[in-house]
DNA sequence: TTGTTAGTTCGCAATCATTGCAAATTAGAC
DNA sequence: GTCTAATTTGCAATGATTGCGAACTAACAA
């Protein structure tokens, strides 16, 4: 996603308007490469602006992803996690930790089977044990 | 998954009682490759055996996926999808209709990005649009 | 600066998918 | 046929997310 203040600039040109709690959700997702829920980005903003609502959260969360700033992803682990970038990427979710990091890929392989299917978009998941975990494990 | 058959042993084998809810539920996946959710199931069996409880049904599909006989999967639907193929496959999601088809790929790509993170699963999720939606749409 | 107003925030109720629990029922062994 | 542990079922509860309406405020114009 672009930077706080090109956001107030772009939301300003939308007709929307830059509120204290916006700016502040700008600031925690910019360069934010944690995955972060919804609910964690309301603790987080709790901490700086106590009394914000977790509504508002969503609610700009909505806005970020409709605008494409942000990316929402579902990597089955019940809540939607935020993705500031939007590169085509995949993700890596420890199975122990819960955490999710950025992966690459050479080349997306091309599905063979469904006939016909025209594909706008391929995701993949890894699922497995991050390095800390496999580290503290053995 | 294996035949409504041979699950009526295995359940047997492992110490649990073979319902007529049970045995309905085996009918209904087996060879299903539609990729139902638990509320799909849910109708489908209650067409069949009116009085029959969701809860049932989602204890039933709790069981076969513990036992190896059915995958629970998550392609960002909402609900969970069930599926029978429990062979090592992929997903293409209709972004239109909903429908969920199989798919196979020569080889998974290896992730190149988090270092040290042991990967046990690639899931790969492709959405678009299927044949028929296409044709419709064209 | 002040006024105006459309866009926002926020709390609460509602929704959807799923699970926990306890009472009533039943498969299957003896 | 008896008996008991497993099962079914309805309902309440959970967690994530959204709808709604009243109160509030950013931002533009005078």
């Amino acid at each position: 996603m672009r930077s706080p203040e090109e956001l107030t600039v772009a939301f300003r040109a939308a007709g929307l308007k830059v509120t204290p709690q916006r700016q502040l959700l700008f600031r925690l997702l910019f360069n934010n490469d944690t995955h972060p829920t919804a609910d964690t980005l309301f603790t987080a903003a709790s901490g700086v602006m106590p009394g914000i609502s977790l509504r508002t959260v969503y609610q700009t969360l909505t806005e970020l992803a409709d605008m494409g700033e942000i990316q929402m992803v579902d990597v089955g682990t019940g809540s939607h996690r935020f993705d500031p970038n939007v590169t085509g990427h995949h993700h890596a979710v420890c199975d122990q930790c819960g955490a999710v990091q950025d992966v690459y890929v050479k080349r997306t392989p091309e599905p063979s089977a469904p006939h016909g299917f025209s594909v706008n978009d391929a995701h993949i998941v890894y699922r497995g044990q991050c390095a800390e975990c496999s580290t503290r494990a053995a």
